[in-house]
DNA sequence: CTTGACGTTGACGTAAACGTAAAGCAATAC
DNA sequence: GTATTGCTTTACGTTTACGTCAACGTCAAG
């Protein structure tokens, strides 16, 4: 998996602006407008439409991008950071804005939950182990650079 | 990323055989053992020592893994399921059995393990951030449902 | 002694996640 | 006008992480 960088923001450095703008006209977003936020390229959000991942809306042909797609950019870019495949980025993101179903369909939507959470917490576990193993390391480097010194 | 699923096992599932073997004469395993010991394929291990992430001794023209080399495995299994990319997890791991160097060498190594420690704890939040709002999610999927039984 | 189970080295295939180049509209800038 | 800028699609290229043969060596069992 092509893990991306953890020093990635997902968040646009400029809300002061925007935030009056949103208040009043709900605003609306280019491609590379979003892009360029998110730090990633158009050809990635571009991407991630065609896998069904976000819809923005078309205006002729011209994509506008609303709050709620900037919601999910920021969904599936954490999703990577996570190390979770698009396809099963998708289907997290479907769950979060399925219309309330029937009794049948909310079980199934329970059962993906906790799927989803078995799966975090053995992720937990491995990156607890890492930053643990991380730690003793740096004491025993550390101790030996004192002995050097 | 091709991210591995959770629930994945990076730890054989008969140790008890294992472990008096290995206090008496330093077990050594073939390829095909610890294959599927640790659930991957042969083609895989191999892979990981065309990448330099394993070297394991060479009788003739037959690999045998040493107690290191499994150590190294699940390390390399446990990067993956972090989500890191397979280079990167070369880089930790030589970290991880550097010779004792100089001075310099340490501070580089420091350096190393910060910038590793500074992504770990990125994916922390992440992770953290994402349990919390599936237990959100799951609260109002239970109340839907209890509104409709 | 050949059959089969496991080992080996290539070499090519593939799926995911984009990169990148080509070529075309559409509006604004000069 | 035309030139630039920004958006669009189409389409092929690339990297990562293996899968999948093919073709061969080797050792114990029948």
């Amino acid at each position: 998996m092509p893990a991306p960088a953890a020093t990635e923001v997902d968040r646009p450095a400029d809300r002061t602006a925007d935030e009056a703008a949103d208040q009043a006209v709900a605003r609306t977003w280019t491609i590379r407008e979003i892009a360029d936020e998110f730090r990633v390229t158009h050809r990635t959000v571009r991407h991630y439409e065609e896998l069904g991942l976000i819809t923005p809306e078309r205006r002729g042909t011209t994509r506008i991008y609303h709050r709620r797609d900037r919601t999910r950019l920021a969904l599936i870019l954490r999703g990577k950071r996570l190390g979770f495949p698009l396809e099963e980025i998708r289907t997290i993101i479907d769950l979060y804005d399925r219309p309330r179903g029937k009794a049948s369909q909310l079980e199934y939507v329970l059962g993906q939950i906790d799927e989803r959470r078995t799966d975090l917490e053995q992720r937990r576990r491995d990156l607890e182990d890492a930053l643990t193993e991380l730690a003793e390391f740096e004491r025993r480097c550390r101790t030996d650079l004192d002995r050097l010194g």
